[in-house]
DNA sequence: AGGTGTCAAGCGTCC
DNA sequence: GGACGCTTGACACCT
């Protein structure tokens, strides 16, 4: 009888709590082009830092923060900072060679807004996005992850989108745009979707299907590896507040019924990387394998 | 050196 | 009508 293998990835957004930030910033007020340069070289240092831990722990799923260049879409970053780092990029790029590498933007890009400004805002938010991962020289299997909005407005918005923000955008489902509504606008626009397990349970739809179906029914939106967002309430905050730490029990359980399949799960908690580690345990990996070895490596158990 | 109000940005929700 | 929360902290000024 051939034991089943975990293909299930799991990795962190943004930041790593026992390493230097990559999101170092500046105030608008005190922008200058050297200024910028000093911070994007310290962000690309700190990423770099941060890749190499994660390489040495085996983590090959990571997010990559919004504020790596600082005012990375204002038009007060006047650099043509692609350019003039583009042989340190091509260099972090390497290290993230085999890793499912992506974006997620904040709050502030709106693409269905009614207010033709935070459009454009959002149009030039996802060109940024996507100059990023295409200065890394990632392709468009490295994707950005947005939430959903109004149907009409948002595929108005989608067809102003440079082409290289357009083929890496995916949307996610939430606690306002539940997974059926967002399925429908993917597939209007011929985006993948990412499955977020705890918005889908406090928004569900697809009565009684059970979360394996789900992820196998997303997965067809997929041509590339499909990623998934895992994440619990918090006890005691409000309903839809995402926990600190893992929910063990409930990942193990997660994992039971989906960890044959071929996903990259971002974490999204507060305490970052211990999930993830905390996460493979449970998923039975060897400390220290290296993510980009081999996929076999990846899949391998105790 | 350490504490803390504020910072580019949107928008729905809750009080 | 104002504060809050989001995926997420760091800067900059004050004492």
């Amino acid at each position: 009888m051939e034991k089943t293998r975990t293909q299930l990835r799991v990795g962190y957004a943004c930041v790593n709590t026992q390493l230097p930030s990559s999101a170092r910033t500046l105030r608008l007020a005190n922008v200058t082009p050297d200024r910028l340069r000093e911070l994007i070289a310290s962000n690309l240092d700190a990423l770099e830092t941060i890749l190499r831990w994660n390489e040495a722990h085996g983590i090959a799923v990571f997010r990559l923060t919004s504020n790596l260049i600082p005012f990375g879409s204002h038009a007060a970053n006047e650099l043509a900072w692609w350019d003039e780092f583009a042989p340190r990029f091509a260099e972090l790029g390497r290290l993230m060679q085999g890793m499912s590498i992506s974006t997620h933007p904040g709050q502030y890009t709106v693409l269905s807004s009614v207010r033709p400004e935070v459009v454009d805002a959002a149009v030039a938010e996802l060109a940024y996005h996507d100059r990023l991962l295409s200065a890394f020289r990632l392709d468009e299997s490295h994707k950005i992850v947005l939430h959903a909005g109004p149907p009409e407005r948002f595929a108005a918005g989608f067809e102003r989108l440079t082409p290289g923000a357009a083929a890496r955008l995916v949307l996610e489902n939430d606690e306002r745009w539940p997974l059926e509504p967002v399925l429908e606008l993917a597939g209007e626009l011929g985006v993948p979707v990412v499955f977020d397990v705890f918005h889908h349970e406090l928004a569900p739809s697809f009565p009684g299907e059970r979360t394996r179906d789900l992820v196998l029914r997303v997965s067809e939106t997929w041509s590339s590896r499909q990623e998934v967002h895992f994440s619990t309430q918090a006890p005691g905050k409000r309903p839809g507040a995402h926990a600190d730490a893992l929910d063990v029990d409930a990942f193990r359980r997660f994992a039971a019924v989906v960890g044959d399949l071929p996903l990259d799960c971002v974490l999204e908690v507060k305490d970052k990387e211990r999930s993830a580690l905390r996460a493979q345990e449970l998923l039975g990996y060897e400390r220290g394998r290296r993510p980009s070895a081999s996929a076999a490596d990846l899949r391998s158990r105790r």
